[in-house]
DNA sequence: CATGAAAAGAACTCCTT
DNA sequence: AAGGAGTTCTTTTCATG
């Protein structure tokens, strides 16, 4: 992970098309070794994937929300968030330090589906209560912050 | 919007970077149709970019937190939009129906910059309060669920 | 690790239907 | 809106420093 990886990802981050020949100009290298590097940062696990960024409600799914979890004392974890994930309207699920310990960002096409939805959630075993709050506008989501060349060497090469 | 379309959208939600032959051949059309379609789909905004998801923590970003806003009624949405946009740890920033009408999801390399970030947020003129939760971990992050063929007709072609 | 060269494949443009 | 042809560029592999 060094600066030339840090760039590389960062263009990635931004323009996750971008070919090897155009990031190899771009960082002053070839095509072939930023393809090793790139390579590499996928191997060890830094670059995930990449993603086309879609318009929701382009493709009909208008209605964000976020819904708070409050499990109940019993609750098996795993079990949860098994459950949870096996429900494809939950696009992001954070585990929280907080009453509510979970919280899901949902997406539906209508409301008559995040009620659906609500009463599927509700009705895990070990969640207690369950806290929705609709968003009214997505100011901006997912803008990748620039890497700080900062102290975090991971060891990850 | 057809069929196609919506087959090319789910590809490239999952694999952003698939070439338009390899597109081409799972939707049985030639590169050029299925290069059209994705130039249309761009323009149109259904597509509004590409991005290579990265590990936070293999970057430095090892701390994530949602901080929600509760603003005065004084507030100038127009001005605390303007001033949070240019915090660049926010990743998110969400408009909700709810007493913290904002929700921002935010990550950082160490806990010293969450407090100088909650700071910072905290003065921006409007905000009355905030409330941050830290996420102890991410169970799953923009997971593209698949789009329905759905009577969700928009009238993009 | 990086490079250069060479082959294969993909992208892009234009033109036709 | 899709296909075909031709050109250019990119990807990929491999041998070399």
């Amino acid at each position: 992970m060094d600066e030339i990886d840090r760039t590389i990802v960062n263009l990635l981050r931004t323009a996750g098309r971008t070919s090897y020949a155009e990031l190899a100009r771009r960082v002053g290298l070839t095509a072939p070794s930023v393809q090793d590097r790139v390579t590499k940062l996928e191997k060890n696990g830094v670059i995930t994937g990449y993603q086309a960024a879609i318009d929701p409600e382009s493709i009909g799914l208008g209605i964000t929300a976020l819904i708070g979890i409050i499990p109940d004392s019993s609750a098996d974890h795993v079990r949860i968030c098994d459950r949870l994930r096996a429900i494809p309207q939950i696009e992001s699920c954070y585990f929280l330090a907080g009453v509510e310990c979970y919280q899901l960002k949902v997406r539906v096409p209508k409301m008559a589906d995040l009620e659906q939805l609500i009463h599927r959630v509700g009705a895990i075993d070990g969640v207690a209560q369950t806290r929705t709050t609709i968003t009214l506008s997505t100011k901006w989501e997912d803008r990748p912050q620039p890497i700080t060349t900062g102290e975090s060497e991971h060891g990850i090469d």
